[in-house]
DNA sequence: GTCTATAGTCCGATAGAC
DNA sequence: GTCTATCGGACTATAGAC
């Protein structure tokens, strides 16, 4: 076996992630219906058939968004229940649902392509959006351990679902500073909820 | 000027809401990508050159389905508005806002296809959605009315929002008892807020 | 692993009969 | 106002050179 097994060590990010940008950054620019696999390839700057090596389909493509997106959001969700829960083997069902729901908004803040992912599968196939219905259902079944409190959380995550679609749509009708106190007050809310188990 | 203007006096539909009626459903059901002419008229029963009679383009049936979508939020929005002001001549800023707030809960228990409309527009052309944006920057407006509690309104619109996005993208895990607890919690919690005005 | 060229399909829009 | 027939363009996917 040769030195090293990953092929990058510079900077250069892997041809798969360019892709993946690629095909986000199209999605919010000129929306789903514009997500071509001309368009992939120009963007990300291989030719097409050097796209179609590395997804065969354009379902591929679609499935590729959608499972990279929840792999980050889940990576993130585990680090921020960490966090919270310092010492733990495991964190609690409380510091999980948390841990989730900041994840969310942290990745709101710094990249808006987030949601592009499931709107583009949604537009083309919405069984590809399975697997984000049981990332989901996750968090719902971690709420399940404080019942007196269910639906203050649940509405919550709802809230930050609500602002992560409104931005991926270009919806928000909020000014930068609005959107700030939005965002701070939904994370001082979550924090209280979930020191409050 | 002869009898009605409106020439539709028995129960059959004008053909114009069939076929709107026919794109939200094929939207629902096969994602926004499917969303074609030929399935559209189909669906509808009608021929494409029928529905192309009706709707020139493909952009303006987009344009005509999220034009139907936002006039039936805000009708019902004026009517739990008025509603929540007996003997006014017009309704207060926190009045206009939960009105607007319960008009989006209602219509969501009641008609899952709500948002398909949106969906679609943004799949084929995001600029479509930009009197969507209007309407939502209404609401907003009408929160400065009470700067103490603008995040506190602004979440529980937001996760109005999310509920809506979540049911449109199949994406909503919650069982049916769960969702009621979380729309009864929801309802109650904007009364609360336009009571204490 | 990446490229060019092309086959085959589907869609949006037009033209014109009834 | 609704229909049929059809054109031109854009798309996915394949084949094969390098």
């Amino acid at each position: 076996m040769v030195a090293n097994p990953t092929p990058c060590p510079d900077s250069t990010p892997p041809a798969v992630e360019r892709l993946l940008d690629a095909a986000e950054r199209l999605v919010v620019a000129r929306g789903a219906a514009h997500l071509t696999l001309d368009a992939v390839a120009q963007e990300a700057g291989v030719s097409k058939g050097g796209l179609l090596y590395h997804f065969p389909t354009k379902a591929a493509l679609l499935t590729g968004m959608v499972r990279r997106h929840i792999q980050d959001v889940e990576a993130r969700a585990a680090r921020y229940a960490a966090d919270r829960s310092p010492g733990a083997a495991e964190p609690s069902a409380a510091c999980s649902v948390a841990g989730r729901i900041q994840a969310l908004i942290e990745k709101s803040v710094e990249k808006r392509e987030m949601g592009a992912a499931m709107l583009a599968a949604a537009a083309g196939d919405p069984s590809l959006l399975n697997p984000c219905r049981e990332s989901y259902r996750k968090t719902v079944d971690a709420m399940a351990c404080c019942p007196q409190s269910f639906e203050r959380i649940a509405m919550l995550h709802l809230a930050v679902d609500g602002l992560l679609m409104s931005d991926l749509l270009n919806l928000s009708p909020f000014t930068a500073d609005e959107r700030r106190r939005v965002v701070d007050y939904l994370l001082r809310e979550v924090s209280e909820w979930s020191e409050s188990r």
